[in-house]
DNA sequence: ATGAATAGTTAAACTGTTTAACTATTAAAC
DNA sequence: GTTTAATAGTTAAACAGTTTAACTATTCAT
């Protein structure tokens, strides 16, 4: 590939992602209400997924520093939506799970946004949509790779 | 689709983007050192590839308010990277540009991404990559048009 | 039993963001 | 022409998210 073409694919790829992500992220918002951003969002995403969790686990997952977590956590339960539960055997381990209005929020956030998901993808056939999203797990694993090679562990 | 399709799409959608998202700014945060923030890199991009642009232009392509770019145009105006001119004939009009220092900082940076993306590419095909962006665009264009229509103008 | 590691929090500092008020300037209406 | 509108940009206050560094409390290891 000649100097010009990488140079084109890497604008053409900033502009893209850039654009998709932040359209994503107002949709999202719009979904989620003003009540919540959209980092609060992903952490009560997570939590429903798991069940239970804790800080550091949320750290890891997230990529950010435990007092990141703790900030979001904190915000999150001071609006009712999370439970902290300390570990009666190690009482360093907080446990985090969300609170009936939690669920109750993040179930009703998710029924809009896979309406407006399934909105989208009629737009597009099965096997564009698989090659898509396969590709760009392949770009995750190298860019993966990439980051673990250079001590970017996290 | 099913529900569940469209459940496990938007699960593996999430994971997939946050993570890529996650690493490529992780990556260009190595590549441009640790003097500049990526949003401030993506700022001098930008005034690279028109050459003179306004604060007004800056809030519409990042798509936010203009005092968020008063904020990011001064940090990169204290570090000496860009240069403020005001219009001679509409004197509310300041013009921005690159000092030499922050061309020479951006070109520098960029050499080193074209490197890292050639490393990356060579991972793929060729049609796999125009399929990619294709496909990543036209889902562009799907949100932008769906973000109209909800009056998301910006 | 002491010292090291772990889980989580707190505080300070910073970037990026919005809203709202403001200045300065230009354009439009009359 | 003067008054009124709109525009370009800045400032200030407030907030979310982030990191670093110091701290508490607890558990583990030797």
């Amino acid at each position: 590939m000649t100097d010009k073409n990488i140079k084109d694919l890497v604008d053409r790829y900033i502009a893209v992602s850039f654009s998709v992500h932040k359209k994503a992220e107002q949709l999202i918002q719009d979904e989620i209400g003003s009540g919540l951003t959209n980092d609060q969002h992903y952490v009560l995403r997570y939590m429903n997924k798991v069940g239970t969790c804790t800080s550091s686990e949320l750290a890891d997952v997230f990529e950010v520093k435990k007092s990141a977590i703790t900030a979001i956590i904190t915000r999150l339960w001071e609006k009712g939506l999370i439970q902290r539960t300390r570990d009666v055997d190690d009482r360093r381990v907080v446990y985090l799970t969300l609170t009936e209005q939690g669920q109750s929020l993040f179930d009703k956030t998710e029924d809009r946004i896979h309406k407006l998901v399934g909105s989208f993808i009629n737009q597009f056939d099965t096997s564009e949509i698989n090659q898509f999203i396969n590709t760009y797990e392949k770009l995750n694993n190298i860019l993966i790779e990439s980051c673990e090679c250079r001590g970017n562990k996290e």
